[in-house]
DNA sequence: GTCTATAGCGCGATAGAC
DNA sequence: GTCTATCGCGCTATAGAC
């Protein structure tokens, strides 16, 4: 609270943005008007945008795997564990004024317009998501509650592409409740 | 070839671009430049760019729509229908200079730029195709192969988010051959 | 139907005062 | 660290000649 407050402004403004309506439809003018101050002061703290989207994603990265560590730790039962990585997902959904998805979720569709740094981080958010879904997914099989055949690491990769696909195709239609019974349909399939 | 050409051109570019990059990375510009044409030349057969979308969207769904009916009629197995249904995705990222989406998939995440005659065409295109999911799970179920519990319809709309998200995630890494393997893991989890 | 030319705007980015 | 002012560019779109 001493410092870069007004940074924080920035990256809380540009993200909503960006999670509604994409990165490259979101300006420095709109974050302007968001939290009143001037274009040229958020070129002060970041100098461009790639540099802008490369923080954002670290600072969005950091703080979804701390949710999933934490949420994940929380519950004994990979089955709970699952509904609760996919509630991160329908909350967003849910959020504030709505319509929000992951952040990763769009820059995905927006790759090759974005800058090799930020570009980087996203498949590092990818990367890392699924391979905290694998770990839920063998303990399932360990204990006997999960009963797929297969890879877990192409179960994962399933399930967290549902995920990112869901939340954006849910914004269509149905929102964080459809998301959440797909979530709870996805389960039924690997339970028996 | 008697007429209209132009229009099919500019078209086929502009669902390249689209697939590629998005439709706010897309300009008249670029379509100018691939194709061989000025800028007032493309706002002639499409005077905004909502109409361009919106003319897209229309023809990429039926000729979509018709690949999946013929690829659907073509096989008995409903397991066969569901991978043939995937092998729509996976070609489009494989296709030419490869990285395309489903360009649905690329609208969805840009939705809320979108104008409402676009909006609304992506979100039929999301309706119908998982209308068509529904009756190959449907029939699936009848014959005694998938074995899913719970409502088709979800089953459907899973399939579908994991095939429009997988198409975006495997762009950032493993590309068709990925988005196969998920095809073929989600089958497993429906056989048994 | 395609062209040249240009209007009018919003964009990312920079210079320099305070 | 925030401001005013502005640059230069690319965008969608239009007017009018050919």
């Amino acid at each position: 609270m001493i410092k870069g407050d007004t940074k924080t402004a920035i990256l809380d403004a540009a993200q909503e943005l960006i999670q509604r309506r994409g990165a490259n439809a979101m300006s420095y003018q709109d974050i302007s008007e968001a939290i009143g101050i001037r274009k040229a002061s958020i070129h002060h703290h970041f100098p461009t945008k790639d540099a802008l989207l490369d923080a954002l994603i670290q600072r969005y990265t950091a703080y979804f795997l701390g949710l999933v560590d934490s949420v994940v730790k929380s519950k004994k039962d990979p089955a709970d564990q699952l509904l609760a990585y996919a509630s991160l997902f329908e909350a967003t959904l849910s959020e504030g004024k709505q319509d929000k998805a992951c952040l990763c979720g769009m820059l995905g569709a927006e790759l090759s317009s974005l800058g090799s740094p930020a570009a980087a981080g996203v498949k590092r958010f990818y990367r890392e998501n699924e391979a905290r879904l694998v770990r839920i997914l063998e303990e399932g099989k360990v204990r006997g509650q999960f009963h797929f055949k297969g890879d877990a690491k192409l179960v994962a990769a399933m399930i967290f592409s549902l995920l990112e696909g869901g939340a954006l195709v849910a914004r269509a239609e149905g929102g964080h409740k459809r998301l959440h019974a797909m979530a709870e349909q996805t389960l039924k399939l690997l339970l028996k």
